[in-house]
DNA sequence: ACGATCCTTCGGCGAACGCCGAACCGTCCT
DNA sequence: AGGACGGTTCGGCGTTCGCCGAAGGATCGT
């Protein structure tokens, strides 16, 4: 019976809106400082404070400081997939008209943006359904990398998918994309895959949100790469 | 930021131990009455009825009357899938001693039981890696059902996997088991071959509880169909 | 050394929440 | 018809929880 304990107190900790916002603002993969978090929920630092406290505790949370700051990030990835799939329970919402700032900030989410440590938006989807139609990857009941999917991994980044590996994290995952309601691709291979358009400059981040832009790099690597060409 | 208050809501109808433990109650697949899950949670029928009320407002539970009854079950697969990767998150508890007979009761729970729809315990367990041994099913990464392995459901129960069908819910999937800490089938197959054990009597449920026993049939049916003999 | 900045601790306030018992309604059984 | 039973509604109680502002470190820049 002490199990409906612990998934209480788990719940309890995403159960109050404060709480939630800080979490999903976090789902962009980065280390946010305290005070950035107090003011993006809204509430006084000391309230951040006690949240933060409660989320680290909880083991949703990490913390790290340095120098008079203290940030906090996701404690894993399995709590980033924790939210999205909490989160995919819900309907799309109506779009809300927020002016023109917000217009050309969501259009930009939408065309491209990180989803915790991968790609989202229509560049990770379309990624993802050239990597599918190339039989790199295979759906047939959840995704599956094909060998021609390792193969091109290795020449890709020099990594090898099929070494083994600590910890249970699925190699790779469908993740459901809320602005394009269409699977995209999570776990290692999706994380690697944005590690490596991050690092290559194929792709910068806009600001300081999640949203990210393909760059002329980007263009041309995705043509030979994947065949597929954007906008 | 709406979505924050979107997911805050649906954590709160987790966040409370009475409710987890009701929602955990119905992992079982089956549907109970009120004043049942109100015994188990060991509070007043009437506290049980606000938070029924609650759930089911919350699009977590369904119910459906009957005379003077009123049967609650987990609105959807998804919801289990749900309950299942919040509840993956803990530590394997330390083995309570509760006298003989919770003892007992214990040892026919990791030996045999359903885990919403599908097969868990030590039978689950067994099943799905005599799937994989025998190339039925894939595990390269994230569980696949092979060609193989949809002939042999065809064959089993007439049922092709491969037919469109409705709802997003996956064909195959790994579920934790937290007794064997290793993975079971569980999707759409795992509810297939279920129905099975139990339509055709190879397993019977012991009890009023999650525990199955496997019949002689069942020994049987294992062996030809799967080659494995258990105990 | 000094103020500015980031964060934390503490006390107190108000709202929300979980619980119960009592009264009540509808259904089933005899 | 009468009683037993499952479920619900309502009012009230106590606790928990989220919030803030004020005060107090700790660290950084000048």
């Amino acid at each position: 019976m002490t199990s409906a304990a612990d998934l209480a107190a788990l719940a309890a900790l995403l159960a109050d809106e404060t709480r939630a916002g800080i979490c999903l603002a976090l789902l962009d993969g980065r280390a946010w400082t305290a005070s950035e978090l107090a003011a993006h929920a809204g509430v006084a630092p000391s309230t951040a404070t006690g949240h933060l406290h409660r989320l680290v505790e909880g083991g949703l949370l990490v913390q790290r400081r340095q120098g008079r700051h203290r940030y906090v990030q996701l404690a894993d990835p399995s709590v980033a997939q924790l939210l999205e799939d909490l989160s995919a329970r819900f309907e799309p919402r109506p779009v809300r008209t927020g002016g023109l700032r917000a217009a050309t900030a969501s259009a930009a989410l939408r065309r491209g943006r990180t989803c915790y440590d991968h790609l989202a938006g229509r560049l990770g989807v379309a990624v993802t359904e050239a990597m599918i139609g190339r039989g790199l990857l295979d759906c047939g009941s959840g995704f599956a990398l094909t060998p021609a999917g390792r193969s091109w991994l290795i020449d890709l980044i020099g990594w090898d998918p099929t070494q083994p590996r600590p910890g249970r994290r699925p190699l790779v995952r469908g993740c459901l994309d809320w602005t394009e309601r269409r699977e995209h691709l999570g776990g290692l291979v999706g994380a690697k895959l944005c590690e490596l358009f991050l690092g290559n400059g194929w792709v910068v981040r806009i600001g300081s949100g999640r949203a990210v832009r393909l760059t002329a790099a980007g263009h041309a690597a995705l043509r030979d790469q994947l065949g597929i060409t954007l906008d």
